[in-house]
DNA sequence: GAGCAGACCGACCAATCTGGTCTGTCCACC
DNA sequence: GGTGGACAGACCAGATTGGTCGGTCTGCTC
């Protein structure tokens, strides 16, 4: 019980500080503001992860895990309504565990202001969803990057507000709306829960 | 044209320093960063606003302002779809003109888990939507906060890519979608464009 | 063309904050 | 009763902070 304990302290850690991350930047969070966050003191904190810079590439690792875990379970269907739903019930699911995470692989997406964006790994999801900042014209980039934003502030909503049972059908019919497949419901293709 | 060009240097202030109040927060953003984002020096920015504290009231009342100018064109509709549809155009024109201003006025409604809140003024444009996060039931909550989040988060990008005018229907349309009002396309109200 | 005001900048300052270290303390387990 | 892991308080040198001071440059007015 013990090594779990440690587990989950660390997980914990990672997903608030990855929180910050993406509302402040890197930069502008300060390992006072994590240990706080957590709990913690400074020292407190600096025992689990040595420095700042380890902490970071454990939050970027992390983050770059749960993407490809995401992309993975998406990546083999057709492009489609079918699909978007998928993604978006896989990501839903991460993200309500790992809300900070999430919204972090999220950020470059949802931030496409800004100069100075983390180089996250958002690649990883948008490629879920078939999207490339890029080339992708106007109407689906739009669609995609409202519902992934959509997504990343109402899972931390939630988590936040011990919700995450309760809202997420409504959250994963918002994000699902947001992407603008009109079919009576009916027709939309079911997908069964992922655990996370 | 020397007074209007002033007032649009520092229309121009006031919006990028909320957009970094909004992410960021006001403790976190040094008058530095928002000397930057404007293309000023400290001693620059500073001969506009006496202090960093006077350049945050001068936001604040700036976004109280188009809050209530939001909650204006929209009070005397009746609740339901034609409101939303008309509430949304309303606050995506004034976001497409003051992108940062409209997300640091959602900013505390788009942020509901952390505990360092702007005491801003999303209150005006959640009445506007006829909420409220303490009473409102989940399904109308969900959807309402996920519709402004992606509608702030979708403002931002197309002001930063210059697609105000291209952007501006699928915007619309998305945040629309993400209400979740189901309905045909034709029935849906019209209403005119509003300016910002 | 002298004078003036407003927009702006570089250098500077005291105070605070930064990441990180060192020296503990507490407590579970052997 | 010793050992090691999980933490906290005090502390440090350097960076960042908000803000001031003196100055330059432009455009305008008389």
């Amino acid at each position: 019980m013990t090594r779990p304990f440690r587990q989950q302290v660390d997980e914990g850690i990672l997903d608030r500080a990855a929180a910050l991350f993406a509302r402040r930047g890197f930069a502008k969070t300060s390992v006072q503001d994590v240990a706080d966050a957590v709990g913690l003191s400074k020292t407190g904190l600096l025992h689990h992860y040595p420095s700042k810079d380890a902490l970071h590439e454990a939050v970027l690792a992390q983050a770059d895990t749960l993407g490809a875990r995401v992309l993975d379970q998406v990546g083999d269907l057709p492009p489609g309504p079918a699909r978007d739903r998928r993604a978006l019930e896989v990501l839903v699911d991460v993200a309500l565990a790992h809300p900070g995470l999430v919204a972090l692989m999220l950020a470059p997406a949802t931030q496409l202001h800004a100069r100075d964006p983390e180089p996250a790994v958002a690649d990883l999801v948008l490629q879920a969803f078939g999207v490339d900042p890029e080339t992708t014209e106007p109407p689906r980039l739009v669609r995609v990057i409202g519902a992934l934003s959509a997504l990343a502030v109402l899972t931390l909503a939630a988590h936040a507000r011990d919700r995450t049972t309760a809202w997420r059908q409504h959250i994963v019919a918002t994000c699902f709306d947001a992407l603008g497949h009109r079919r009576p419901d009916a027709v939309l293709p079911h997908s069964d829960q992922v655990e996370a």
